[in-house]
DNA sequence: GTTAGCACTCACGACAAACGAGTGCTAACA
DNA sequence: TGTTAGCACTCGTTTGTCGTGAGTGCTAAC
């Protein structure tokens, strides 16, 4: 039913589809990529091609576009043959040199260099709250009654927040008060320091203040707001697309980017797999059945895992992103290896 | 030339524009607002203001539509009866009341309800680092050979980032270094920190690496990187408007965006004034010359000023974006005098 | 199994006609 | 002298028609 003749076909329609974005037709095969094949032929293996799910035909005097599935098909393909070359590594590394070591930065520089490579709207994510590891605690005064509380986490994570503090305690106060919360609690994750915060509680009752305050904030890095756990490159780059020259349509796609919750969700799915794509319907985001989401993962070096991620329209250059996507990915997770010393 | 009926006419066909973006006729005027007057009174009228530049004809069938001068015109005269009432400062106050005391959250919050109570884009900036002075300097240990720079400023303004540091320096180390530069920059501008840090380094001269480090980063948050400077609520809103149907267009403005540097430029440019209204050509971006820009500014209580502003079309509400910015600003100023204390 | 040929379908662009919103001008009116 | 009714005129928009061409499916011959 599905010989290798359809399946050489069936390729080269969706690499000239991926490249045109208009539906291809039988003769656009047969004489563009040397098949040694009539358009008749041609057209007859395209019939059944459409048969068999993996084309679709706009209207009868049209040519055929590639269904999900057949980007499923050939998305399988090309991840099998592993043809993902890193070619891009050095490209990468050029653009990516400033080696801040603050998370935010770090997350926002790549996603910029991985929509300027890619000419796709980027996402990187950082990983759970709940993974992490507690480092260092320290509070910084700010004003009498409140102080920058600075957590910092395995593979260098810094989040910070302000809080409340009880007006008595003055910066030596807070430095001790810091001193012994990272004694404490460093080597644990988020999620053992809350119960170890609900405990020093008990034992310090005069700082109760402080001491909820913090238990508070760490609760609140847990399950870390979708805010600052994800940065995205070039958004309006999806305008650059035939398919969303719809105003319609942009607004849905760009409005879906400004609730980062939702992409929270999405890119959490399948935190644990080296590479994700998800095509069209694939995704469950009916804003985004006209697109596809390429994820891969980085490493934080000890378990924890960040996620970076592509949007294009289903049409998408599957293999170039993969391979960009792959390069970033080790880049990255060199990039917090260095940092573990 | 230009007496009070055509006033109260320019001002109808300005009303109507600004609500329906098609361009109003006479009989639209002396039919909706009741002006006593038939439509070819109003169509002298109409064509007397076109000669005097307050109107243009897209072509000679259609309405007319208000120029940048009429706006301004408008603007000016809205300005000066001060009609401009705080009625949603009960509206933001609700929105607003998270006290999340960190400059970047606030900023980020800000932008959201501005963006969320006109409908239009929102933005949000800081003050310029330049006219800040020192509460606190504080590094934390991030790995052996690196620490978070934590920089309170006046405001209660919190900027970090992470330098290297000589690893020999252990907590206690950077903590006491910590105090000793809180004690000598306190109270000093970043500028003045600067000059003042380069003498510091002469003193300690073993300590050379942090302290290089230090000033570098001091001086980066002088000329504060647009990044964290400036915040935007709701950039795809744009997309609402019908002058915004054109995809080019949406694309010109939402790369303006995203390169956040232009703008920043833009919102310094009148950073004493109370109120900025820039309509169109006025803002001298070509992107934005169908757009208009108001701004606003709110005080940190100490002399320095960050602005907040709104991008919208040309036909922009003007009275109820200067109201709600004029709120907001209070709301603003009010949050940051309370942690003055 | 492949291919040439042919009738058929149908989106798309061009062109024309009908429409109508809005104008400027003129003449009559208060 | 200012206002208004009336009317011819303009011109963008809408609607309809038609020709064109890309592409198809089917049939028959190789």
């Amino acid at each position: 039913m599905m010989d290798a003749r359809k399946f050489r076909i069936l390729q080269a329609i969706i690499d000239d589809y991926i490249l045109t974005a208009i539906p291809v037709g039988s003769r656009t095969i047969s004489k563009k990529y040397e098949m040694g094949l009539s358009s008749a032929t041609i057209r007859n293996e395209m019939s059944d091609l459409e048969e068999l799910g993996y084309l679709d035909q706009p209207h009868v005097s049209a040519g055929r576009i590639p269904s999900a599935k057949a980007y499923r098909l050939y998305v399988d393909q090309l991840l099998q043959t592993g043809k993902i070359d890193s070619l891009d590594a050095a490209n990468i590394r050029s653009h990516f040199s400033e080696r801040t070591g603050k998370m935010e930065d770090v997350i926002n520089s790549a996603a910029q260099v991985l929509s300027s490579i890619t000419q796709y709207t980027s996402l990187v994510m950082t990983p759970s709250g709940s993974e992490l590891t507690i480092r260092t605690l320290q509070l910084v005064p700010v004003t009498t009654s409140s102080a920058l509380l600075v957590i910092v986490t395995s593979g260098g994570i810094v989040r910070d927040s302000v809080i409340h503090v009880d007006s008595d305690l003055d910066t030596d106060a807070l430095y001790a008060l810091s001193r012994m919360l990272t004694e404490r609690l460093s080597g644990h994750t988020l999620t053992e320091a809350l119960v170890m915060l609900e405990g020093i509680n008990r034992e310090f009752v005069q700082k109760k203040t402080v001491l909820g305050g913090i238990a508070q904030q760490v609760a609140q890095v847990e399950n870390q707001q979708a805010k600052t756990r994800l940065a995205f490159g070039g958004p309006s780059k999806i305008l650059n697309f035939p398919e969303y020259n719809d105003v319609e349509k942009a607004k849905a796609f760009l409005s879906l980017l400004e609730s980062k919750d939702a992409l929270l969700r999405l890119l959490q799915q399948h935190q644990n797999v080296a590479f994700t794509v998800r095509i069209g319907p694939e995704t469950g985001v009916p804003e985004l059945k006209e697109c596809s989401l390429v994820t891969a993962t980085y490493s934080l070096g000890d378990h924890t895992h960040g996620t970076i991620g592509v949007i294009g329209p289903t049409r998408m250059e599957y293999g170039r992103v993969l391979s960009t996507l792959s390069a970033m990915g080790d880049q990255l997770t060199r990039l917090f290896s260095q940092d573990k010393e």
